[in-house]
DNA sequence: TTGATATTCAATCATATGATTGATTAATGG
DNA sequence: CCATTAATCAATCATATGATTGAATATCAA
């Protein structure tokens, strides 16, 4: 049985994974894309009404994020619903955070972040 | 009073930090430095010696990592010590770190790792 | 059916990236 | 002084990226 979540990008190893990712996250029109996919679906115009790149560039950077895995299209009609995957940013997080003990001055921020998921997790 | 800490690379906009340091991240070369150089300084001959691909290769990849703010690198005679500086990561953390909420099911991870934070924090 | 709408495809372009090889610079050590 | 070593510079190359415009596809609505 094929993993849904990846399905998209089937056999790609951990590396190549965290490569397309990065390079995903390395552009500020897929981050705000994402940002915004955050809580809601939208339409691929609907995403791309923000900026003043054309609908087509828009449309290639959610191929991108398609291809990292970190976006889900459902089409219905003429219309293409956008949905955020955000496990692949698992991933990336877990790398990244290796190097937290670097960050003991914004402990606190960590710390508030982490007590906000734990509240989470007890209820 | 400018952030010492971001220094390398003085007025650069959040923005464009994030793009460059993600960039920067999605090379696994890239990644590998700055895995090997979490706790030791090493020159750049030392970091290239596992690379199949060239010194000159490597010298690109450094230049890379310190114009993203992520080494630093200090001259003595012919040899280059390369220091990491994970500053610029923590941006890339915070910004990873909004969709910790869809991680539900690898908090445990996240919540050990953090508690490992908390005692360092409380000694 | 006709026309508007939503999205993607295709061709093109300028620039960026990652690699190579060869030359250069600069500091060592005998 | 001379050869070696460490690293960067420079030129080149193939490919990737991000954008554009124009065409195509497909759906919906009047």
């Amino acid at each position: 049985m094929i993993d849904e979540q990846a399905a998209t990008v089937p056999d790609m190893q951990q590396a190549d994974r965290l490569n397309a990712v990065f390079a995903a996250l390395s552009d500020p029109v897929r981050r705000a894309i994402l940002e915004r996919l955050d809580g809601e679906e939208l339409l691929v115009s609907e995403l791309a009404e923000p900026f003043d790149i054309s609908l087509q560039a828009v449309s290639k950077h959610i191929q991108v994020l398609v291809r990292a895995g970190l976006i889900s299209q459902e089409r219905t009609g003429r219309i293409s619903r956008c949905r955020l995957d955000a496990g692949p940013i698992y991933d990336a997080a877990v790398w990244v955070n290796r190097y937290s003990k670097y960050w003991q001055a914004q402990f606190e921020t960590l710390a508030a972040w982490l007590e906000d998921l734990d509240e989470t997790k007890k209820r």
